[in-house]
DNA sequence: CTGCTTGCAAAGGCTTTGCAGAACA
DNA sequence: TGTTCTGCAAAGCCTTTGCAAGCAG
């Protein structure tokens, strides 16, 4: 039980915890997709979640991914952000954040909740209630 | 002095000095297509927007519905919205304001600016400038 | 006239689905 | 052993495109 900080099984153990707790059974490739996506925040669309996770060595194969990246979003593992029709981004950092997004380069930057106030919420619609809040602000290169 | 889009009474002849204001030109089809959209605010897809048109007699094709959304978008006549992958909709109300989307029920709602406020805006990234800012607020039934 | 627009159908990109075999409890 | 998951390929959905005919200026 060496608990050594690099030592990959640990980290997997890591994983598999969190998954559990999001009441996701942890498979192979849902623990290898989760590693790579967790490692750190970012966005990445369903087809470079495919590169990354076989760029590791690991073949999971793109239903899975697809499969995989609604369930973690369902189970509020990870964020979707959809910022065009047809780019999907799928965001790492779950806590509350807003975002940049760079209609020229496509780029996605995080805003953090500190640099931004979201106030004077209006009452919602009756037997409604929020799910969360998306804020995206369209940028675009000089 | 044109008529403003949101004006209800617009007519063809006003529909035809908003188009050339917006730097297009008035074809018979866009004519068609802006007079439905902007008779009033709301939130239509590409498919409403070809239903409700050719239900008004014209006809009017997928290819041309598409290409003059998309048109009228750029040009800053309408705004399009998107909140789902294959949920983009077209706002014919394009003055400043947000939304709640109901992702039960697939319903767009308007939040006036009054109402919602967002504050202390971070500084851009150095080189780009801001186009806008969606701010969408997902609801869900109780 | 000359270039922009339209419409049709085909093509395209991304995502979901059906189903058989594999993995897991 | 029963259920859940995976992977492949096929199907699906929405949107864009190629191209010939039509229209505007």
């Amino acid at each position: 039980m060496a608990t050594h900080p690099d030592d990959p099984s640990a980290q997997i153990a890591d994983i598999t915890q969190i998954l559990r707790q999001h009441d996701i059974s942890p498979t192979k490739q849902r623990v290898e997709i989760a590693q790579m996506l967790l490692s750190r925040k970012q966005h990445l669309s369903a087809e470079q979640v495919l590169e990354e996770v076989n760029k590791r060595g690991a073949k999971v194969s793109k239903a899975t991914i697809y499969n995989t990246l609604g369930l973690f979003a369902r189970k509020g593992l990870i964020k979707e952000l959809v910022v065009d029709p047809s780019k999907v981004f799928y965001d790492s950092n779950v806590s509350d954040h807003y975002h940049f997004y760079n209609v020229d380069t496509g780029e996605l930057m995080d805003i953090e909740m500190t640099e931004l106030n979201v106030s004077r919420l209006p009452s919602l619609p009756p037997g409604t209630r929020a799910e969360g809040v998306d804020v995206i602000i369209k940028i675009r290169n000089n």
